[in-house]
DNA sequence: GGTCGTTCGTTCGGCCCCGAACGGTAGCGG
DNA sequence: CCGCTACCGTTCGGGGCCGAACGAACGACC
């Protein structure tokens, strides 16, 4: 990673005081998020140890105490974990089992619904994807001129749109469905036995929960 | 939602029989993933109840094991819900909280590290706001254009760029962070007591443990 | 003082992503 | 049979997102 021609410091960064700006004397000492010597990118600072990851969020209510907030540390600790756990594992699987067969995280999902459920309709389709319908049609465009799948007109009711797997497109997922499994387990694995459950059902908590919050 | 004009029934869908397809015959039961009436969109099917969540994940399963492939349940369990999670979280935000005023998810947690941390050189905002450097200047240049931060370059060591936000900026989040951090502990409050602790440890170790098992 | 290897932020091409607007299609009620 | 209304998938504009390639800046070493 660093070798020969050596590289060039550059870190005499460090946030500094802001105690100027803010008009207050900082309180506590915080640490600096910087992240001395290469992150290989947008991990979020390379290599974070446990310790890192909880005194940062420590340091965000330090920071916010000094300008007067009251945040919720508890919820902002579950909101921040679940997205860059979110982010950090569909990097992970694109880089390692995705990239490969030049495929997008959105591109994968779609596949593995139609590998599931073999036929489906378009509108039906993105929402198992997660995905607006304007975004499948993209999506599709892509998938079709690769021939990985199909798109048919219902004869019967010509609004509709059904999509399938082309057998390459089966082949395709049989192929690449295990080692992308695998690595599934493998992220699990970091999870402890005693945490597990209590994470999935948390989880579906929120996913179950969340659209009767939208409209409130 | 659906009213007087009449609509145009439309679900004569569901995933019918696949039997044929296979060249095996279902053994069990699935339920079809289908979604009759009116989902808003892209929420994977409106208004999911608890036992639709797991039912879903059963139907997994069953599917997988009629192709002859053993997927390990409890690992899609924990990943499927993270990333589903995740982005039901970053909607809703961005609907209820972000969207008056313009806002993308991504927009709004740069601008807030550089709210919590005052000043900051580019790559350490990258990594903090979990993104690559390519994909911050285009936030910069959208944030810039609006007034709400500033770019400047370090005078000894020119490669460097220093962000910070102007005052509009600074104003902006002391007024929009509340309602934020108020959103995020009604997620939050969805997850448990008995749960919310392994949900953040959970998810912790995962991305804590993941740039370990990003080389291997 | 000129390489050389490194780091910085930007640029580029390609894809994903959304909401809003748009044509095309379908059923209903008058 | 003709509006009305609702639904379908597509299109469009603006942004986010990444990896790779790039030019400029820098430090170290000969």
């Amino acid at each position: 990673m660093s070798a020969a021609g050596r590289p060039a410091p550059t870190d005499r960064s460090a946030p500094a005081d802001r105690s100027a700006r803010t008009g207050r004397a900082a309180p506590v000492a915080r640490t600096a998020p910087a992240d001395p010597a290469a992150a290989s990118d947008a991990t979020g600072s390379s290599r974070p140890r446990l310790d890192d990851l909880i005194q940062a969020e420590r340091d965000i209510v330090a920071r916010l105490d000094e300008v007067g907030i009251d945040a919720d540390l508890d919820a902002f600790s579950v909101i921040s974990n679940i997205y860059r756990a979110a982010t950090a594992i569909r990097r992970h699987m694109e880089t390692r089992v995705l990239a490969p067969e030049q495929l997008s995280w959105t591109a994968f999902v779609t596949l593995w619904v139609l590998w599931i459920w073999d036929e489906m309709e378009a509108r039906h389709l993105a929402a198992e994807a997660g995905i607006t319908k304007g975004t499948l049609t993209g999506v599709l465009d892509t998938l079709e001129r690769r021939g990985l799948v199909t798109r048919r007109r219902h004869d019967d009711d010509r609004r509709l749109l059904s999509v399938r797997l082309t057998d390459d497109g089966q082949a395709l997922l049989a192929r690449i469905y295990p080692a992308f499994n695998a690595e599934e387990a493998a992220v699990a694995d970091l999870v402890s036995d005693a945490d597990r459950a209590s994470v999935v059902t948390g989880l579906r908590d929120i996913v179950r929960g969340l659209p009767d919050l939208d409209d409130t």
